[in-house]
DNA sequence: CTTGACTCTATGCTTAGAATAGAGTTTATA
DNA sequence: TATAAACTCTATTCTAAGCATAGAGTCAAG
């Protein structure tokens, strides 16, 4: 009557047979009786409690070890007690799980922007929001480099990227920063590249939100004369430049066996005539 | 120069030698050349970007699986969609580990409930809250029954939990419904059990909200006892019984090999004189 | 007694690598 | 050039929580 089979204990637990047979195997849950000669197993109709509990609990998302953990302690102060801790552990998890959402739907927009983006060489003057970065100075001007250089250098940020303990997922719209007194003097020399970031801290620093001259393009040789036909047209139009010159990669293109394939945006700071 | 060992480039990028030849022999990511006599692996530097956007891809939680897929595809388009995709995984992810949290805070009141609940006994008349509650008619009288029939009733809640789709994270708080009628009577005669839920649906009933008559015990098998206190004390008071009598599992209590151990709470909805 | 339904053990498969052993290779130093 | 240190190779085993399958044995009903 109340000596239960294998089967019939998975029927009326929602569970499968080999569900059952694995926590016999983990010693989760043993069943009451197991014939000597044909091996089969039955169970009391008293277990399901513990199945029951069993379940309960992996719907709250913890793990057979724990679970086993929390039958091997029996006091409800320790039940309590470990409720707190796996909700720690779910908050995390939300937050991990936020923090991709998050980094998804950035890199939409960057789509976005791409697929919205006008001709190349079509000049632009934005107003801009105020931005965050983490720079890094790889202490080599990559303007007389070629791409090879760019690959070590942008090695170097990412290292600083683990180093400072910041999130990874930023690792995919790099931009180089060319200082304000370079780019007065029309010369392309630069060392330093950097990541968006959303976060203050002391190793982070500020691009001043106001507007710039933008120009897009897709051809990562080329960076020199876009930038050059925004300087000649910032002149032409008399504006000054503000701030430091950013060259941002929007996105990279799908990435084929060999080489990079970016979609870039410089942009200048200006201050009106 | 842009031969790369798989130790260099390794630390080039944040990733330990195993993931490399991991990546290799699943076919994610091949070393340029590979030793013929050695064996040794040697990757460019500009396999960097490829590496790069699986790190990114990894970082929003996409498998190593679908990461290959995409770049198979190769466009970005494809990627667009992906993302959206992939979004709604997210998304679902939260929703559950968001639920696990509200049941894991639920659990944590309901032991509050029991640490700072009166002595087994003691009568209270409490203002409840409207609950809604999913119900189940096993079709026999368990108060003519025991503990055995009682499991093998709970057992059918849990089937039909399952056959309405409801989360079987409510199944962890059961109750006992005693109609109004037959309490007026007072006959102890119910065949209906159920567990609480957030959501109303076509399967769901209301508890309506007002004034209750309580008592907590710990005894399964004492129930009549406690119900008829409350009774007589509401025939005492001049209480008239204004709907169905519920009596609620609030927690149980650590689960010993062999049997339930179940704290218990019987509510009576009264109107005053 | 047969048939169908059930159960047994044992093995391999899933993710994304980590850990380890034992052997061979490369690079730097003396 | 010799040697030692550092590096790399393949191969195997391990993780969580079971699912799927094969081939053999067992139970219950007619």
């Amino acid at each position: 009557m109340t000596k239960l089979s294998i089967g019939k204990m998975a029927n009326l637990n929602q569970v499968t047979v080999q569900t059952l047979r694995y926590y016999e195997k983990i010693g989760l849950l043993v069943p009451d009786l197991v014939d000597r000669e044909s091996g089969y197993r039955y169970y009391h109709i008293n277990q399901c409690a513990r199945l029951d509990m069993i379940q309960y609990m992996k719907c709250l998302g913890m793990s057979l070890e724990s679970i086993k953990h929390y039958f091997d302690q029996r006091d409800i102060q320790d039940f309590s007690a470990m409720l707190e801790e796996h909700e720690a552990w779910i908050h995390k998890k939300i937050e991990e799980l936020t923090a991709m959402q998050a980094a998804a739907r950035q890199y939409q927009k960057n789509i976005g922007r791409y697929m919205k983006a006008p001709a190349a060489g079509v000049i632009q003057l934005e107003k801009m929001e105020e931005r965050r970065i983490f720079s890094y100075d790889a202490g080599v001007n990559f303007y007389e480099k070629g791409m090879d250089t760019w690959e070590y250098m942008i090695r170097g940020l990412k290292t600083q990227i683990a180093v400072a303990h910041l999130p990874m997922v930023k690792f995919c719209n790099v931009g180089s920063i060319l200082r304000k007194d370079w780019v007065q003097e029309r010369s392309f020399y630069s060392t330093e590249i950097f990541i968006f970031v959303d976060e203050p801290e002391e190793t982070t620093e500020i691009l001043p939100a106001g507007m710039y001259l933008t120009v897009y393009f897709d051809d990562f040789y080329r960076e020199m004369e876009y930038g050059n036909l925004l300087l000649d047209y910032a002149q032409a139009q008399g504006y000054e430049v503000a701030g430091d010159y950013i060259c941002e990669v929007v996105v990279e293109l799908p990435i084929f066996e060999e080489k990079r394939n970016m979609f870039i945006k410089v942009q200048i700071p200006v201050k009106m005539p």
